[in-house]
DNA sequence: AATATATGGGCCC
DNA sequence: TGGGCCCCCTATAT
């Protein structure tokens, strides 16, 4: 409704428009009276070229202005052209002119004729989106970023400087450890750390491969090619038995897998007869294991829950409908503290809990509405009491007590990780070591400025306060980063990105204080006159974060940082 | 260096 | 409820 239809229709009228007739004709066609459009058009005529070289040098700050007006006089009065009209530049999104959509430098325009590409509302664009809001704090790992106590204060500045290898209790992990691994053909899907074997990580492909390797010792890595023939979709370690495997796949089968030999035997295929055309063609994206029980858990992409008997291979009763009928389920988590309790997420605009053991056709325990597709839903690692959803709707949401009142959740973050069919969906993972169940990490779809070059870093969100903990990112990964885990007990994080994996470890502590003493030395030269000035609390310790980076990489004095906000529970839905 | 293409989900009729 | 059309920050192969 309202100015969201309004756009798509003047859009879509437009664009017949430009299609049938020349610019000049167009006008005659056009019989609209819309205020904003004859703004538009009374920008066109005063000269298109020159307000879009405009527009970008105000995005870059430090960015010359190029001869723009020169190089348009050249072009227009050189020489006679009789197509000069179907030249005029277009923007690629709407089709109109005016404007264009798109990077200039490493910053992307968005067309204002679409809602916010970041929260999804209307009449602004992401540069002015109230949801990107300049942060104080970089990307170096900063320990105490989220204690924020006076006790924490105190105690930090006593110890500090007496002793040295205090271990921090959230360190992020943000340095690329070793060389891009790239020996997946095909983009990264998803991603497991072995939980008892040091060193190995499971990553699997769209072609449905599978690869095990150590990333301390990168030339021991093994693929098979054999247990699935397209997207893996979802990875889990048998506990009781760790030298097994269990996938699920595009390719409609649930298999276990011996992670020494590759010998793998399916466990389900819900395509027996083969290819008859997608409507028939059942896909797996939902796995997940109740050790319990010694139950493995799987979904389709028609709403249908499957049960099976680890051991014996075998189904356990019926299909059960748990999402709309015909509709994907994105994900599956059984929650760590009540294994029964299962919590499915789908393409229905749905995430549901419910129990295992009494499962009936829609009647789950609790059912979370969401503004579009689920792309997942998990329990908080520990307690199991919190929820946190990633839907395309660019918001995270954390439920707080998953058998409290779930009409709506306890909080909204709104975060870029929009759906593309080329990404892997992205999926909000909690920290599986942190035991107060706030952090977690998520790719993030659109890009930042760094220095430069257009990156999309990979972000650490404090889930109590919505405040982003850290943004991680290298300059060598310029592709976007949709599949992210933490290793379940050091401080490490995988990245697939494209075909590459990533293993990023924290800092060293050398390279920390290095960092800060460089950084006192340049405060002490230049002074704090650029610093800006929190509530002069603490303005003097070094290790305050509030402008990290000093690793020379963000030399821009003003970074207006993406970020996001969050909603509490009360407030207005959106 | 331009271009083709894979292919999911929203939305409209 | 289903088919057809559209699509915005891809990444890669040619």
């Amino acid at each position: 409704m309202g100015p969201t239809t309004r756009a798509r229709f003047v859009y879509n009228r437009r664009r017949r428009a430009v299609e049938e007739a020349s610019d000049d004709e167009e006008e005659q066609h056009d019989t609209s009276s819309s205020s904003d459009e004859e703004e538009e058009e009374a920008e066109e005529a005063s000269g298109e070229e020159v307000d879009d070289e405009e527009e970008a040098a105000a995005a870059e700050p430090g960015a010359k202005k190029p001869p723009a007006a020169a190089a348009a006089g050249e072009r227009r009065g050189g020489r006679k052209d009789p197509i000069t009209i179907s030249l005029k530049k277009v923007c690629k999104v709407c089709k109109r002119t005016g404007h264009e959509a798109g990077f200039k430098g490493a910053v992307y325009i968005d067309c204002p004729m679409k809602p916010c590409f970041l929260c999804k509302m209307p009449g602004h664009t992401t540069l002015t989106c109230p949801h990107r809001i300049a942060m104080e704090h970089g990307v170096i790992p900063a320990p105490r970023r989220n204690t924020n106590t006076s006790l924490d204060y105190v105690f930090q500045s006593q110890v500090k400087g007496k002793i040295s290898m205090v271990k921090p209790q959230f360190l992020i992990p943000n340095q690329l450890d070793c060389g891009n691994v790239k020996f997946h053909q095909r983009r990264v899907t998803c991603l497991e750390f072995h939980p008892a074997r040091n060193n190995v990580l499971l990553s699997g492909d769209k072609k449905g491969l599978l690869g095990i390797w150590d990333y301390v010792k990168l030339h021991e890595k093994i693929t098979y090619d054999s247990v699935h023939s397209c997207i893996l979709n979802s990875m889990k370690i048998d506990t009781a038995n760790d030298g097994v495997l269990y996938t699920a796949s595009s390719d409609g089968t649930a298999s276990s897998t011996d992670l020494d030999t590759g010998i793998g035997s399916p466990l389900l295929n819900l395509n027996p007869n083969g290819w008859n055309g997608p409507s028939t063609w059942r896909m797996i994206y939902g796995m997940d294991l109740n050790t319990d029980k010694g139950l493995l858990l799987v979904a389709d992409s028609f709403g249908f829950l499957y049960l099976l008997d680890r051991r014996s291979k075998t189904r356990i009763g019926h299909p059960i409908l748990i999402h709309k009928k015909g509709s994907k389920v994105t994900c599956l988590h059984c929650n760590p503290a009540q294994p029964e309790v299962l919590l499915s997420s789908g393409n229905d605009h749905y995430a549901r809990i419910w129990d295992t053991r009494n499962l009936v056709p829609n009647s789950p325990l609790a059912s979370l509405a969401h503004g579009r597709v689920v792309n997942s839903g998990y329990f908080s690692p520990h307690s199991g009491n919190k929820i946190l959803t990633t839907c395309q709707d660019n918001r995270i949401r954390v439920w707080d007590y998953i058998f409290g009142n779930l009409e709506s959740p306890s909080r909204e973050i709104v975060h870029s990780h929009d759906f593309s069919r080329h990404l892997t969906p992205f999926k909000a993972e909690w920290d599986p070591k942190d035991y107060t169940e706030t952090v977690a990490v998520i790719g993030r779809y659109i890009s930042e400025n760094y220095n430069g070059v257009a990156l999309h870093p990979i972000d650490f969100i404090d889930t109590s306060s919505g405040k982003l903990l850290a943004e991680v990112m290298d300059p060598d990964i310029t592709t976007i980063s949709p599949v992210n885990k933490l290793h379940p007990q050091d401080d490490i994080l995988a990245t697939g990105s494209s075909r590459s994996i990533f293993i990023w470890k924290p800092k060293n502590e050398a390279d920390l204080i290095e960092e800060r003493t460089k950084q006192k030395a340049k405060k002490y030269i230049y002074g704090s006159g650029s610093r800006k000035k929190s509530n002069g609390k603490h303005d003097n310790s070094s290790d305050d974060d509030s402008d990290g980076d000093s690793d020379g990489k963000n030399k821009k004095a003003k970074r207006t940082r993406f970020t996001h906000t969050v909603k509490g529970k009360g407030k207005s839905k959106v």
